[in-house]
DNA sequence: CTGTTAGCGCGTTCAT
DNA sequence: ATGAACGCGCTAACAG
């Protein structure tokens, strides 16, 4: 840009210690370990920072160091609510800290799961986060590789690469479909969209549970590798409905598809909850406020990006965490949209 | 982790050398300016990184050449649909290419975005991205200081710091509120949450349309400095129609509060669109689902991202755009909630 | 077209 | 508690 070359780039440490009247490495001293520096020296390395504007190269630390503030974390949307949701978390949890937060999108595709790593691992990350527990055996030997700490997010599962942060996908939804049953609901459907692994899980829950119960029939579930959203919900309802006109409730893979559902529901005249029951999944701000309002499983994104943080922070302090795995759970919030008989209020 | 310290950190450019036989430079220009180097060296090279996996290290490439593949991008909020949206083009974008974004979050806070902008310039990014045009002169003398391509998204206006490309707020404000005017609606509100500067705008034009008809009645805005959300929305709703139980229409700040009034409206038992009409802003995919479908001003956030990254791209090559300053312009999307009289079927 | 030399700014030895 | 010297992996500058 600028036509003039500065042989000088970079406003470094030897002119903080030339300012302050000390080493170069006096300099890093006091604002690296400050501890082990005269407390004068300290002052004065301090304002020649601030009367300077000094500011450390990030390359060259990383470069001499051979480590750097990078934390990675790789996601397979950002558009979905729960990345967004559970970036929100990983931010506001690096914001002021030693680590800066690099954001990867595989867009559902493993492989680019592994080519985001690879491309992370030059780096040299001081930690590493990954969506799911569905790592390809190469994405795990990548990951072990960097020899960081590695957080796996979203689910939980007996085999941790390192550490593990989510809630039973399966487990979920057994409990959303328990309370279909319990609320007297008996054909009831399955709806899915983009059938990641989380949503794949969700419907072994929901076979399980109507298996158990004999209510099982695989012609009402429906679903799709596309994209999920309320219009695609939309598209999938009908479906289910042309194809099993006595359905009486659906549980639904997420909630902008439980959402969808409902609307093509009062396109089709079906009255909510008393014809159909719905249930969703996230338990986003929206559900809680439409009419009917609708029953989701509460899951916690954003606590999760920032309890990731901090288990590569404790880890990287030498305190890793007494679970390396921890199950967040979740709550089924219990909604209009599956009160059979108009009882209770809105959620 | 590992306790074994080995000396060697990494595979370099000089084993590639050793390994194709030929100087550490030569290996050097052979991967980053193949064009200047015989045919038979730059294959012996590529076959060299190939069996040994050679991978440069970025923070000794952005040590030696000052310069970096960074692209620094900040946003005020990312669970907001339409950073989200515009995250993704970003990402997208970027993806296989020279830069590497990275994502800082203002959460709404110009002081933020200013401490981002020092951090980002610690980097030498390769180009900046910022969200509207308000930036604090602060802001605007540490970018342009920078030296590195600028692009403010969202908005356009006349005073861009390098590049800009958006809409114009105001004018799509106006556009919303004047289809709500040929309606034949004439006790027209305003709903706004967050009122960030575009929101401020988006009124702007709402009262520029509502004085010229001489519709304009300060008591018909509601607003709160509260995150938007389609509960907020909702409650907004209920605070204008207590207030003005005459209401026959409401312009909202987005498609969340848009989606909030209509289920309000839908708990009080008011009839959308014939004894209120909705318009939203942002197109939001549900809102075209929703019932009654939701009138929305269509914005274009994923181009956007794609497209700054373009700008950037092509001003780093040397090719600026011949127009530095881009109004992407909106479109109207003229659904149910605005049809007074029934005659259009869903958008 | 290729090689030699000399740093980029910082952290890590070793000394004192 | 402080300093000198060296090297991290790569690229810029100048030779040839």
């Amino acid at each position: 840009m600028s036509s003039k070359d500065t042989r000088k780039q970079y406003l470094t440490l030897n002119d903080v210690a030339r300012e302050a009247g000390v080493s170069a490495i006096t300099a890093s001293r006091a604002l690296r370990t400050p501890d082990i520096v005269s407390s004068k020296t300290r002052a004065r390395v301090e304002a020649a920072v601030e009367t300077l504007g000094y500011v450390p190269n990030p390359a060259a630390q990383a470069l001499a160091s051979a480590r750097s503030r990078l934390l990675g974390i790789i996601i397979p949307s950002v558009t979905n609510q729960i990345f967004a949701d559970f970036m929100a978390g990983i931010m506001d949890a690096t914001e002021g800290g030693r680590f800066e937060p690099q954001f990867g999108n595989t867009r559902y595709r493993m492989q680019r799961e592994v080519e985001l790593l690879r491309l992370f691992a030059t780096q040299r990350p001081a930690g590493m986060v990954v969506t799911g527990i569905d790592q390809s055996p190469e994405a795990r030997r990548i990951l072990k590789q960097m020899a960081c700490p590695v957080v796996q997010v979203l689910e939980v599962g007996s085999d941790p690469i390192d550490m593990m942060i989510g809630c039973d996908q399966t487990e979920a939804g057994r409990a959303a479909v328990r309370h279909l049953i319990d609320q007297g609901y008996r054909r009831i459907g399955f709806l899915g969209a983009r059938m990641d692994p989380r949503a794949q899980r969700r419907l072994a829950g929901y076979r399980d549970v109507l298996a158990a119960a004999g209510l099982d029939d695989p012609s009402l579930i429906v679903t799709t590798p596309q994209p999920s959203s309320a219009s695609l919900g939309g598209r999938l309802m009908a479906d289910l409905l042309a194809a099993a006109p006595d359905l009486d409730a659906v549980f639904c893979n997420n909630d902008d598809v439980a959402l969808g559902a409902l609307f093509e529901c009062q396109r089709q005249g079906i009255r909510v909850p008393s014809q159909v029951g719905i249930v969703g999944f996230n338990d986003l701000d929206v559900v809680s406020v439409s009419v009917p309002s609708i029953t989701s499983v509460r899951t916690h994104r954003y606590d999760m990006g920032v309890e990731a943080v901090r288990m590569i922070e404790a880890a990287i302090d030498g305190n890793p965490p007494a679970m390396a795995v921890i199950n967040q759970g979740f709550s089924l919030m219990i909604r209009q949209s599956t009160q059979r008989r108009p009882e209770n209020g809105a959620g």
